[in-house]
DNA sequence: GCTTACCAGCTTCCATGCAAGTTGCAACGG
DNA sequence: CCGTTGCAACTTGCATGGAAGCTGGTAAGC
């Protein structure tokens, strides 16, 4: 890994500073539980353990906190954000505001790239299908994530993407928690090819109406999972 | 509640840090183009203004770079983000669907919350109809405002409230340049009333749809403005 | 036994120093 | 006269130190 690109705003180019370098192991830290919920660390000792002075960590901190991953307690420490079900019923609601919204962007797109789009919506869905054959939980969620950032991004509205891109990774760890729950991914295939037939068909209203509709059910059916299992915070 | 603290992400109840005075300070300065878009400040000579280290400038210039309204350049300074209509296209694709979203919740709350959020909602839009017959624009700039500020409030989701703050900060001056422009203040104040009215009768799809149009077609009328000015940065 | 006050240790906040990177201009060579 | 190079001034990135604040435990007092 010699180089830890990104994580930033989006276009500049390449710098690679302590800051970012911080900020991207952190949120991948969180992301994977390393740093599990709940937990406060200090700063002092995240800097040593990526081998770099306080500084930097106290940025990227400040960066987080922003995005919402973190708590900074005035003088206590970093504290990594739980997540309750009530916060998960907040996430859909921008979820599906911002898809729906996105569908039906993509689905007024000029024909040429409406149909690219299209076809990329259609592979990640196939994906999903033979992995949902193969019974392959983690392919199918990958292909899913897949799916959901490609059409946000093709709706080319940086603005949306880096909304959702936010709410995403607070949510990230709850759908890879609840993801051997869900019973009901043919539902899921199903209902993307029912948004990428509209989006071909440049039917915008249609395109919105069933992002929205699949993600609204997607909500409710996790949403019980989440209570019905006692989890209060993850 | 007459509480002017703030600019927190939301709950912590006060802490005076110099960061956030900086952080309040600048957004302030940028909101009211004492720091013009464009201008190319260096943390130095902002900290000597406010009197304080380059330390908190800088962290301050984090988040304000994280709200999108800076971007920190590498070693070059700060520079105040300008707003072309390209970006206010992106902003008003992120309102109409959040804001619609937000209608649909509160017609959704419990009767009487609904009942008291549709009151201040017709208090506003009261306001900004007798602020146009005595052409007093700024009062009536303060009361849309006011409306669709109570609107995503009263929809009592944090996430969408921090959403929408962002954004409108970033659009805020692009409003006020505009705001003498526009001819269509009565149809904002009747499109109002009928976000209202579908809310006191608990129709969250026609709230939502209302709401969503009001925005769709305000945006309508303002990107020809902003585009036949020839406002490429504002 | 229970409450309260205090103190030691830990943590962040902020100022400042040093180093590295960028810019613009001036001087030099063609 | 024009293009190029080098330098000086200025900028932030990051480290570090001192100061202030919070916490938890302990000991004193009731």
């Amino acid at each position: 890994m010699a180089r830890a690109k990104s994580a930033r705003t989006d276009d500049s180019e390449k710098r690679p500073s302590l800051v970012d370098d911080a900020y991207a192991a952190m949120k991948l830290a969180i992301r994977n539980s390393d740093f599990a919920p709940g937990y406060q660390a200090s700063e002092q000792e995240i800097a040593l353990r990526l081998g770099m002075s306080r500084t930097p960590v106290h940025e990227a901190a400040i960066r987080l906190q922003e995005d919402g991953l973190v708590r900074v307690l005035p003088r206590r420490g970093i504290l990594i954000c739980a997540i309750a079900p009530e916060d998960m019923r907040e996430i859909y609601d921008v979820i599906i505001a911002l898809e729906g919204q996105a569908a039906e962007l993509v689905a007024g797109l000029p024909e040429t790239e409406r149909l690219r789009a299209a076809d990329e919506l259609a592979a990640h869905t196939d994906t999903m299908a033979s992995a949902q054959i193969d019974g392959d939980l983690p392919a199918w969620g990958a292909a899913d994530e897949g799916f959901h950032r490609a059409l946000v991004e093709q709706a080319g509205n940086g603005r949306l993407i880096r909304i959702m891109q936010t709410i995403n990774d607070q949510s990230h760890r709850a759908r890879m928690l609840t993801l051997r729950l869900r019973q009901e991914l043919d539902a899921s295939v199903t209902e993307h090819r029912r948004v990428i037939d509209a989006i071909r068909e440049a039917d915008a209203a249609g395109a919105h109406r069933y992002a929205r509709e699949h993600r609204i059910r997607a909500r409710n059916n996790l949403l019980p999972l989440l209570e019905n299992f006692g989890l209060r915070h993850l």
